[in-house]
DNA sequence: CAGTGGTCTAGACCACAAT
DNA sequence: TTGTGGTCTAGACCACTGT
């Protein structure tokens, strides 16, 4: 690791997540960390205020810096990559995914405006399952812009359309935002993740960015209740 | 404002989300901003910084930075303070609240956890519902310890609890973690938010912590499924 | 008082993109 | 080559906390 501070934040994340700093421990102040590290001030406070922003850590001035929790320790949720700092990885595909359909439509007014592209512009519309553990758990509709994704094929839904875009088109996802509501289940859910009538869904309505700020993909996706929940650190400002 | 970086955030963030700067539009670079607002590099990229991690903007390296979203624009939810940047304020009751009931109770493993207390330590247990133009759109179930939040009486929670810690106490409050998942409503989900059998609610579980670490509120939300939905920006690291 | 974090400076060098 | 952001330094002064 070349970059200084985010080697300094992978040693204090480190510690904290294997117990070497337990919560409410005081972890070592600037100058100490200056003198261990070989650097200055700014460089340990960059460090500390990333730990802070995914709430590892909370600092006062005059007291200290002091661990709030182990974040991952808490994994008492089902599906969760690294939920708790943020990304969804829905369309990740860790497990095994069933393709719905695959078609290209002409853009909604909604999807045109999510993606920033114009109406009636050419989208791809897949509708996918996926599974873990053999277990369907989401149902998800995507929308993405060829012009911006191209060469979308059967094969890539199949696996992950997210490592698609990283590896083989060399682009980089760096942003999503996401809306999360409840919603009574309906036909095709009930049917695909295997629910009654009374069981609902979670939604997750996302817009994900890549690195140069195109939005390249508008998805809509429907989980069991039961076996996803989001999760999510939030500081005041 | 004395904080510079905070002032060059205002400055910039107003221009989004009023309209002067567009989504796409290229922002002053930062040696621009340090001869007009006669500060040094590290100051506006500190200003910078937090637009990115608000989502408003996005940087790129030998190319500019760019507006990405005027996010407040989006105010198509139904209850949503700042939700985007993150804090959820649910217990801030900008309604009214009925109180369901309030009593003391011994602390169980799973509060006492939370909390950070010792099991059987007493805690209020506070059952409240929240009005907004005279709906019920949440249910709240609370536990506080009154060695952290001491003098807690009915007429504090017919307003708003956040207000009396905060202005009252003097405490400040600083950070967050919630889940948030779908539950089938119960009876008493039935009865207080008007929902039939087959509409659901919206659970948000948090653990809310004072600046000095403590955590001093956890909840159990059960949100009206049409009345309520989460919204969040989620930076890739 | 000493110890801590918060803000800020005035530079430096590097990496990357567009021309 | 120029312009951009990313990282980093070696200080400085201030604000807050606890002794």
């Amino acid at each position: 690791m070349k970059i200084k501070y985010k080697a300094i934040y992978e040693n204090i994340r480190q510690q904290i997540e294997n117990g070497k700093y337990q919560v409410g421990d005081q972890i070592p102040d600037e100058n100490t960390m200056c003198t261990q590290f070989g650097c200055s001030r700014m460089t340990v406070k960059k460090a500390y205020d990333l730990l802070v922003n995914e709430g590892y850590i909370y600092r006062r001035q005059g007291q200290g810096s002091f661990v709030l929790s182990n974040s991952m320790g808490q994994r008492e949720l089902e599906i969760q990559g690294r939920e708790l700092t943020g990304f969804y990885r829905g369309t990740n595909g860790e497990g095994q995914a069933k393709i719905l359909h695959f078609n290209l439509i002409f853009a909604t007014e909604k999807i045109a405006k999510a993606l920033n592209i114009h109406l009636h512009d050419p989208v791809y519309d897949i509708l996918r399952v996926q599974y873990l553990d053999d277990k369907p758990y989401v149902i998800e509709q995507t929308y993405m812009a060829p012009s911006v994704i191209p060469g979308i094929t059967q094969e890539v839904l199949e696996g992950s359309i997210y490592n698609y875009i990283e590896n083989t088109l060399g682009l980089k996802i760096s942003s999503s935002k996401k809306t999360v509501s409840a919603a009574i289940s309906n036909e095709l859910d009930r049917q695909i993740l295997h629910l009654s009538e009374i069981e609902p869904v979670l939604v997750v309505d996302q817009v994900a960015y890549l690195d140069n700020g195109t939005p390249f993909e508008y998805s809509n996706s429907r989980h069991h209740y039961g076996l996803f929940s989001f999760s999510v650190y939030a500081l005041r400002r």
